[in-house]
DNA sequence: TTCACTATATTAACAATGTTAAATATATAA
DNA sequence: TTATATATTTAACATTGTTAATATAGTGAA
């Protein structure tokens, strides 16, 4: 890498680095332009000169965010013994993580994607995140023939989808209202998918 | 209800029309006060002597939606037998209607809420919309030893979650790729939750 | 009818947004 | 050092939501 890359892979960290304080802070809705440039130390106009637009900056967040989740998932369910209660485990440090920081779960599901080509990598990346954090775990109830590779590829996506949903309620919707709430649903939700006849 | 009164609902249909006709075109990303006022044939500045802002005129629209979705579902499940069956089907109209509707999802799901207390009737409305379309079958299974009540409490927020989760994968991240993929993994998510061992 | 008053609607203006073009500063190569 | 390319900033534009000032229309009394 020459140092015209090593240059630009600077400049574009900073701007990164500086977009990701703001999402973990205030949130998305406190994102602008203006606001990411100053807190890099730049005027607005040069983040062009590394971004096609704002857009592609934000969704470069992405990477460093789900590095920063699996760690956190990682160091959370550590002591968890493999299978169904590893599963478990890892869905609700997966969901804590979100919850603790909002703005990354705005990012991931909520934010608007205008060139969706461009961006299809990325968006692939969101999707099957959790079934990345997960994969080992369910092969080894499938080796253990805990549950049937059919099943499993089901409940997989159940559990992916139903925990995003519990957080779109939760986080845009305020519903239910109370932390202990959803944390007593999502419990409830874990333990019904996961549970094995 | 005096002339007065008769006059401002008058006036706030127009800009709940107008609003509802982008919605449903164009989209959320279209929606702004010039374009509603314009579609309503006033000027922009007149929609703020009848909302207080822009979001509560988008939210009002959410209950014209509600028994829009409400008669299609009606309508698409009447011939099915009550139970599982039309919980089934239900679920597949519900989905279907946001499918048609993206911008219904958005402003159902995914619009922002600045002021969270003042909107939290039609928050509340929204959490439990498919609840209110299904209650009836829910408590037919329950009544015809088909589920057992916490059971179908359960899964019904299961469903919940799963059906919105999966519909923001589609709409907002294009994940599946084809309506072809989601329409079948509907189907398999559909048919595992409600499916009673 | 005409005049004052009130309610309603429109135009003008503001601040904030993303983005681009022009202008300026900085680094590089001869 | 000077000419040229590169990087950065300032200025400007269009679009957004919202509010204040202005204009218009309607109403009730003389």
């Amino acid at each position: 890498m020459g140092n015209k890359e090593i240059q630009e892979q600077r400049m574009k960290t900073y701007f990164i680095e500086a977009t990701k304080e703001i999402l973990k802070g205030e949130g998305l809705k406190n994102i602008s332009v203006r606001n990411i440039a100053e807190r890099a130390g730049y005027s607005y106009a040069t983040l062009y000169n590394y971004f096609k637009d704002v857009r592609d900056l934000i969704f470069e967040c992405v990477i460093d965010f789900q590095e920063e989740c699996q760690a956190f998932v990682v160091s959370e369910t550590e002591k968890t013994k493999p299978g169904i209660e590893k599963l478990k485990s890892i869905s609700k440090a997966y969901v804590k993580y979100f919850i603790q920081y909002p703005g990354t779960f705005e990012l991931f599901f909520l934010e608007k994607t205008n060139d969706v080509a461009s961006k299809q990598p990325t968006l692939k990346l969101i999707s099957n995140f959790l079934e990345r954090l997960s994969n080992t775990d369910w092969e080894y109830c499938i080796s253990t023939k805990v549950l049937s590779a059919e099943d499993a590829k089901v409940k997989k996506n159940t559990l992916n989808f139903t925990l995003v949903g519990m957080l779109l309620f939760y986080i845009n919707r305020r519903q239910p209202e109370t932390y202990k709430e959803f944390s007593d649903e999502l419990e409830n939700q874990i333990n019904s998918i996961l549970t094995v006849k």
